[in-house]
DNA sequence: TTGTGACTAAGAGTCCGTC
DNA sequence: CGACGGACTCTTAGTCACA
Protein backbone atom coordinates (compact mmCIF):
# COMPACT_ATOMS: atom_id res chain seq x y z
CA UNK A 1 0.00 0.00 0.00
CA UNK A 2 1.95 2.92 1.07
CA UNK A 3 4.98 3.55 -1.49
CA UNK A 4 7.17 5.51 0.93
CA UNK A 5 9.89 3.09 2.08
CA UNK A 6 12.36 3.55 0.05
CA UNK A 7 15.14 5.96 -0.82
CA UNK A 8 15.66 10.07 0.55
CA UNK A 9 13.90 10.68 -2.92
CA UNK A 10 12.49 13.67 -3.45
CA UNK A 11 11.87 16.12 -0.99
CA UNK A 12 10.22 19.16 -3.25
CA UNK A 13 13.00 22.22 -1.97
CA UNK A 14 11.96 23.14 1.22
CA UNK A 15 11.24 26.78 -0.94
CA UNK A 16 10.06 28.82 2.27
CA UNK A 17 6.52 28.76 1.50
CA UNK A 18 5.23 31.55 3.67
CA UNK A 19 6.41 31.91 7.04
CA UNK A 20 6.06 35.56 8.21
CA UNK A 21 3.36 37.28 8.40
CA UNK A 22 3.46 41.41 8.80
CA UNK A 23 2.35 42.47 11.68
CA UNK A 24 -0.98 43.94 11.23
CA UNK A 25 -2.30 47.08 10.94
CA UNK A 26 -5.44 49.10 12.98
CA UNK A 27 -7.37 51.62 12.99
CA UNK A 28 -6.81 54.31 16.24
CA UNK A 29 -10.38 52.89 17.86
CA UNK A 30 -8.62 49.24 17.19
CA UNK A 31 -10.30 48.73 14.13
CA UNK A 32 -9.77 47.09 10.86
CA UNK A 33 -8.69 49.35 8.07
CA UNK A 34 -10.38 47.65 5.53
CA UNK A 35 -13.99 48.90 7.07
CA UNK A 36 -12.63 52.35 7.82
CA UNK A 37 -12.09 52.35 3.95
CA UNK A 38 -15.45 50.74 3.33
CA UNK A 39 -17.28 53.32 5.55
CA UNK A 40 -15.38 56.10 3.26
CA UNK A 41 -16.40 54.11 0.16
CA UNK A 42 -20.21 54.25 1.65
CA UNK A 43 -20.64 57.74 2.62
CA UNK A 44 -19.12 59.10 -0.69
CA UNK A 45 -21.06 56.76 -2.87
CA UNK A 46 -24.36 57.97 -0.74
CA UNK A 47 -23.31 61.45 -1.64
CA UNK A 48 -23.38 60.79 -5.69
CA UNK A 49 -26.40 59.32 -4.74
CA UNK A 50 -26.27 56.01 -6.83
CA UNK A 51 -26.19 52.35 -6.45
CA UNK A 52 -23.37 49.98 -5.79
CA UNK A 53 -24.08 48.11 -9.13
CA UNK A 54 -24.24 51.64 -10.87
CA UNK A 55 -20.24 52.58 -9.02
CA UNK A 56 -19.41 49.56 -10.28
CA UNK A 57 -20.30 50.23 -13.38
CA UNK A 58 -18.61 53.15 -13.95
CA UNK A 59 -15.45 51.99 -12.26
CA UNK A 60 -15.30 48.69 -14.47
CA UNK A 61 -15.71 46.59 -11.19
CA UNK A 62 -17.87 43.52 -10.18
CA UNK A 63 -21.12 44.62 -8.63
CA UNK A 64 -20.48 41.81 -5.54
CA UNK A 65 -16.83 43.36 -5.20
CA UNK A 66 -18.63 46.80 -4.63
CA UNK A 67 -20.19 45.26 -1.76
CA UNK A 68 -17.26 43.65 -0.06
CA UNK A 69 -15.20 46.21 -0.03
CA UNK A 70 -18.41 48.63 1.82
CA UNK A 71 -18.46 45.72 4.20
CA UNK A 72 -14.96 45.51 4.65
CA UNK A 73 -14.17 42.44 3.48
CA UNK A 74 -11.60 43.36 0.43
CA UNK A 75 -8.81 44.83 0.22
CA UNK A 76 -8.33 46.56 -2.95
CA UNK A 77 -5.08 47.49 -4.80
CA UNK A 78 -3.94 50.77 -5.63
CA UNK A 79 -5.16 50.95 -9.00
CA UNK A 80 -8.70 49.66 -7.84
CA UNK A 81 -8.46 52.60 -5.46
CA UNK A 82 -7.64 55.30 -8.20
CA UNK A 83 -10.26 53.86 -10.47
CA UNK A 84 -12.99 54.10 -7.33
CA UNK A 85 -11.74 57.55 -6.10
CA UNK A 86 -11.88 58.99 -10.03
CA UNK A 87 -15.48 57.52 -10.59
CA UNK A 88 -16.49 58.97 -7.13
CA UNK A 89 -15.24 62.14 -7.93
CA UNK A 90 -12.80 62.48 -5.19
CA UNK A 91 -9.28 62.66 -4.13
CA UNK A 92 -7.49 59.65 -4.28
CA UNK A 93 -6.49 60.66 -0.54
CA UNK A 94 -9.66 60.48 0.56
CA UNK A 95 -9.91 56.64 0.21
CA UNK A 96 -6.52 56.64 2.59
CA UNK A 97 -7.37 59.30 5.22
CA UNK A 98 -7.33 56.76 7.69
CA UNK A 99 -5.31 57.00 10.94
CA UNK A 100 -3.33 53.74 11.56
CA UNK A 101 -1.06 52.01 13.92
CA UNK A 102 0.93 49.41 14.90
CA UNK A 103 0.59 46.25 16.40
CA UNK A 104 -2.55 44.89 17.96
CA UNK A 105 -1.14 43.21 20.59
CA UNK A 106 -0.83 45.47 23.81
CA UNK A 107 -0.29 49.18 24.22
CA UNK B 1 -20.11 11.49 -21.56
CA UNK B 2 -23.39 11.79 -21.15
CA UNK B 3 -24.35 15.19 -22.41
CA UNK B 4 -26.52 15.09 -25.81
CA UNK B 5 -23.90 15.61 -28.22
CA UNK B 6 -23.97 15.87 -31.73
CA UNK B 7 -23.53 19.52 -32.51
CA UNK B 8 -20.73 21.40 -33.31
CA UNK B 9 -17.73 20.09 -31.01
CA UNK B 10 -18.92 22.97 -28.83
CA UNK B 11 -17.20 22.66 -25.53
CA UNK B 12 -19.99 23.05 -23.31
CA UNK B 13 -18.95 26.42 -22.67
CA UNK B 14 -17.77 25.23 -19.32
CA UNK B 15 -17.09 29.53 -17.95
CA UNK B 16 -16.87 32.64 -19.04
CA UNK B 17 -12.85 33.44 -18.17
CA UNK B 18 -13.15 36.80 -17.77
CA UNK B 19 -9.55 37.76 -18.18
CA UNK B 20 -9.51 40.92 -16.78
CA UNK B 21 -11.25 43.89 -18.70
CA UNK B 22 -10.64 46.98 -16.37
CA UNK B 23 -9.82 50.06 -18.14
CA UNK B 24 -6.70 51.33 -18.15
CA UNK B 25 -5.81 54.05 -16.14
CA UNK B 26 -2.90 56.45 -16.67
CA UNK B 27 -1.75 59.56 -15.13
CA UNK B 28 -2.51 63.02 -16.52
CA UNK B 29 0.83 63.00 -18.60
CA UNK B 30 0.07 59.25 -19.79
CA UNK B 31 2.28 57.48 -17.62
CA UNK B 32 1.35 54.44 -15.52
CA UNK B 33 0.29 55.37 -11.97
CA UNK B 34 2.44 52.11 -10.59
CA UNK B 35 4.90 54.01 -12.01
CA UNK B 36 3.91 57.71 -9.92
CA UNK B 37 4.02 55.83 -6.79
CA UNK B 38 7.28 54.13 -7.29
CA UNK B 39 8.41 57.37 -7.85
CA UNK B 40 7.22 58.74 -4.93
CA UNK B 41 8.02 55.66 -2.61
CA UNK B 42 11.98 56.53 -3.80
CA UNK B 43 11.25 60.36 -2.96
CA UNK B 44 10.27 59.93 0.69
CA UNK B 45 12.94 57.08 1.05
CA UNK B 46 15.47 59.61 0.32
CA UNK B 47 14.52 62.01 2.58
CA UNK B 48 15.06 59.61 5.10
CA UNK B 49 18.07 58.39 4.02
CA UNK B 50 17.66 54.86 3.79
CA UNK B 51 18.04 51.89 1.93
CA UNK B 52 15.37 49.91 0.73
CA UNK B 53 16.45 47.39 2.29
CA UNK B 54 15.80 49.32 5.78
CA UNK B 55 12.41 50.32 4.49
CA UNK B 56 11.73 46.90 3.65
CA UNK B 57 13.03 46.01 7.29
CA UNK B 58 10.81 48.41 9.26
CA UNK B 59 7.83 47.97 6.70
CA UNK B 60 8.13 44.22 7.46
CA UNK B 61 8.69 43.76 3.49
CA UNK B 62 11.01 42.10 1.27
CA UNK B 63 14.02 44.24 0.08
CA UNK B 64 12.91 43.14 -3.56
CA UNK B 65 9.20 44.01 -3.17
CA UNK B 66 10.45 47.60 -1.86
CA UNK B 67 12.10 47.52 -5.16
CA UNK B 68 9.51 46.17 -7.58
CA UNK B 69 6.95 48.88 -5.81
CA UNK B 70 9.94 51.98 -6.83
CA UNK B 71 10.27 50.63 -10.67
CA UNK B 72 6.86 50.81 -10.97
CA UNK B 73 6.18 46.71 -11.35
CA UNK B 74 4.29 46.21 -8.47
CA UNK B 75 0.30 47.00 -7.56
CA UNK B 76 0.55 47.22 -4.06
CA UNK B 77 -2.69 46.65 -1.95
CA UNK B 78 -4.40 49.38 0.03
CA UNK B 79 -3.10 47.13 3.29
CA UNK B 80 0.45 47.26 1.91
CA UNK B 81 0.24 51.18 1.03
CA UNK B 82 -0.40 51.94 4.70
CA UNK B 83 2.27 49.58 6.19
CA UNK B 84 4.42 51.56 3.92
CA UNK B 85 3.37 55.34 4.39
CA UNK B 86 3.57 54.68 8.11
CA UNK B 87 6.84 53.53 8.20
CA UNK B 88 7.84 56.31 5.67
CA UNK B 89 6.32 58.51 8.42
CA UNK B 90 4.11 60.07 5.86
CA UNK B 91 0.31 60.53 5.41
CA UNK B 92 -0.83 58.19 3.59
CA UNK B 93 -2.37 60.29 1.11
CA UNK B 94 0.88 61.37 -0.36
CA UNK B 95 1.08 58.03 -1.70
CA UNK B 96 -2.00 58.44 -3.96
CA UNK B 97 -1.52 62.05 -4.32
CA UNK B 98 -1.57 61.21 -8.23
CA UNK B 99 -3.27 62.66 -10.99
CA UNK B 100 -5.33 60.47 -12.98
CA UNK B 101 -7.69 60.09 -16.31
CA UNK B 102 -9.26 57.36 -18.02
CA UNK B 103 -8.10 55.33 -20.86
CA UNK B 104 -5.60 55.71 -23.41
CA UNK B 105 -8.05 54.82 -26.06
CA UNK B 106 -8.43 57.89 -28.22
CA UNK B 107 -8.75 61.55 -27.33
C1' DT C 1 23.07 48.30 -2.38
C1' DT C 2 19.86 47.33 -5.99
C1' DG C 3 17.82 44.85 -10.30
C1' DT C 4 15.61 40.85 -12.08
C1' DG C 5 13.47 36.35 -13.18
C1' DA C 6 11.40 32.57 -11.23
C1' DC C 7 8.54 30.65 -8.12
C1' DT C 8 4.28 29.22 -4.69
C1' DA C 9 0.47 30.50 -1.68
C1' DA C 10 -2.83 33.74 -0.95
C1' DG C 11 -5.90 36.83 -2.18
C1' DA C 12 -7.91 40.16 -5.74
C1' DG C 13 -11.49 40.52 -8.75
C1' DT C 14 -15.33 38.20 -11.72
C1' DC C 15 -19.57 35.79 -12.44
C1' DC C 16 -23.16 32.82 -11.02
C1' DG C 17 -27.18 32.56 -8.08
C1' DT C 18 -30.11 33.11 -3.81
C1' DC C 19 -32.30 35.54 -0.28
C1' DC D 1 -31.10 47.48 -3.97
C1' DG D 2 -27.93 45.10 -1.35
C1' DA D 3 -25.99 41.08 1.60
C1' DC D 4 -23.99 36.86 1.02
C1' DG D 5 -21.98 32.48 -0.68
C1' DG D 6 -19.78 29.31 -4.14
C1' DA D 7 -16.74 28.65 -7.79
C1' DC D 8 -13.65 30.41 -10.78
C1' DT D 9 -9.31 32.94 -13.08
C1' DC D 10 -5.67 36.01 -12.83
C1' DT D 11 -2.77 38.99 -10.05
C1' DT D 12 -0.44 40.11 -5.92
C1' DA D 13 2.26 38.90 -1.73
C1' DG D 14 6.25 37.31 -0.37
C1' DT D 15 10.61 34.88 -1.02
C1' DC D 16 15.04 33.33 -3.13
C1' DA D 17 19.22 32.91 -6.12
C1' DC D 18 21.86 35.29 -8.84
C1' DA D 19 23.11 39.32 -11.95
Amino acid sequence: MSKSANGPTRQKAPRKPRPSIQPPLETQDGGDPRAALGEIIYTERMRLGISQEELAARAGLDRTYVSGMERGLRNPTFLVLLRLARELAIDPAILVRIEIRKAPTNL
